[in-house]
RNA sequence: GGAGAGAUGGCUGAGUGGUCGAAAGCACCGGAUUCGAAAUCCGGCGUACGGGCAACCGUACCGGGGGUUCGAAUCCCCCUCUCUCCGCCA
């Protein structure tokens, strides 16, 4: 959500922000909405003051018992009662155009966030480790599961349809493990709170976070009303609605592994083999609410911290800086991380780390008192997956195959696998 | 599912028609006191919008919307949300 002064004083570069997204300047029109807006205030507010002020005197007149004086100023206050019911009328009216105006635009990406259409515009920033080698062809995560009898998207689809999975034994296992380890990691290495939170929430919840009113058609609905969450981003985020914070107990940050619920509309026909897109996966998401002068930095920080997760378990992968056109909805700067699928043969997105600045604050009245100087300032915020736990799932099956099989735990998830080195191979 | 209570400033919480943007306490800020600190005392301290170079002025805001009234935090209606008790359930 925009700031209609912000707009007001840096048009232009609102309008290049909306054009680097391939979108119509919303400048022109939004001040002059808020002329009006302050025009019907202005009068509003005259009539205002006139009606208190009558209303004190007609107060003093009755004291006085100066009926005619009296009478007088009830007949003036009687006039302006329909410029001033009139004039609050039009003020709503006004008020509502700009909230949907602005409701519906996207955020202004940063000056280094490169200009493009699509995902062939991004940049990339980094590759970190090498691909491994194989003496023989490597199979994809889905042939490998299925092969071990412990990935059936057979028996899911009788009980949810597609896009849907059942884990079990080691598999189910190793899901739990890499969930646990992530967590692990960010709470006690990188400051992360853990957190258990609501995976249903309210209109508000999915509005502050701007998955609402836009993208209705992406979440899973109850009849009740409520949205299942398609990241913990909404609920970790939302911890911090309708607050006002101290500068000194920033930065927050939060972590939770939950499940997300997308419903896919229109990727119909995309990766619609194995687990790479589903209905439902598990996800470890960081959020963090910090001051503005503290974004960029804690951006930089909470990219590292997934690549950390994916460089322990032994994965390559590559870190790109999506352009202008490949950007979420709310982002200012948005980080892809993306591991190595042998079995695709392909780097598949894993990781989304973005910063959204003032964005969600604003929509979810998220503010802070400085230390130093006066008033409250919004909030800025953070989010980021640390990881995706099922596509990651799909990448240690993927990289640690062997010729017959079987796969390698790597190490540092084998302390939640209860000591486990591999997952057998399937019997023949 | 049934019954009831409530929504006031950062927090707690008074306030049933004008003198209420709102008592009091806490928190916070400044000052006094102190070698320093605690305690104590004095003073300050809401948000948004509009106008003004500024000091400052105006308007709105006591969950949201509507109504009654010259005038509403206060009375009436609707909505939303929260809580309590009973029942049911994990």
């Amino acid at each position: 959500m925009f700031d209609i002064k912000w707009i007001r004083e840096n048009a232009e570069a609102f309008d290049r922000g909306l054009k680097n997204r391939g979108m119509d300047p919303a400048s022109a029109q939004a001040i002059a909405l808020d002329d009006e807006r302050r025009a019907i205030l202005g009068k509003l507010q005259d009539a205002q003051a006139r009606r208190n002020a009558a209303s004190k005197e007609i107060g003093k007149a009755k004291a006085q018992k100066d009926e005619d004086t009296a009478q007088a100023l009830m007949a003036e206050v009687a006039d302006l009662k329909g410029v001033i019911s009139t004039g609050e009328d039009d003020e709503r009216r006004v008020d509502q155009t700009i909230e949907t105006l602005l409701a519906a635009l996207p955020n202004t990406p940063l000056d280094d966030v490169p200009v493009g259409a699509d995902e062939n515009d991004n940049a990339l920033v980094r590759t970190v480790g090498e691909p491994p080698k194989f003496d023989f062809a490597p199979k994809e995560h889905f042939e490998l599961g299925e092969a071990l009898g412990l990935m059936d998207f057979e028996t899911a689809s009788k009980i949810s349809g597609a896009r849907f999975v059942v884990l079990k034994g080691a598999l189910a296992r190793l899901e739990r493990a890499l969930g646990q380890f992530m967590l692990d990691v960010h709470t006690t290495e990188n400051g992360y709170t853990e957190v258990n939170p609501p995976l249903l929430v309210r209109d508000q919840a999915a509005y502050g976070t701007a998955n609402l009113p836009k993208f209705a058609e992406d979440l899973f609905q109850t009849k009740e009303g409520f949205w299942l969450i398609p990241t913990a981003e909404i609920s970790l985020t939302n911890l911090v609605r309708e607050s006002i914070l101290d500068e000194s107990d920033l930065p927050k940050r939060f972590t939770a592994c939950t499940p997300c619920f997308r419903s896919e509309a229109g990727s119909a026909g995309r990766d619609v083999r194995g687990m790479i897109r589903q209905h439902q996966f598990a996800k470890v998401e960081m959020v963090s609410i910090t001051t503005a002068d503290k974004g960029i930095a804690e951006h930089e920080r909470m990219t590292a911290a997934a690549e950390d997760i994916l460089t322990r378990l032994g994965l390559a992968f590559r870190t790109m800086l999506l352009c202008t056109g490949d950007m979420g909805f709310a982002s200012q700067k948005t980080y892809d991380i993306e591991v190595w699928l042998p079995g695709q043969d392909a780097y598949r997105e894993i990781s989304s780390c973005s910063v959204c600045g003032e964005f969600q604050s604003r929509r979810m009245s998220a503010r802070y008192r400085p230390s130093e100087g006066k008033g409250v300032h919004h909030l800025t915020t953070l989010n980021g997956s640390g990881l995706a736990v099922g596509r990651t799932l799909i990448a240690v099956l993927e990289n640690y195959q062997q010729a017959d099989g079987s796969i390698v735990i790597p190490e540092v998830l084998r302390p939640y696998m209860g000591g486990l080195e591999q997952i057998e191979a399937p019997a023949t």
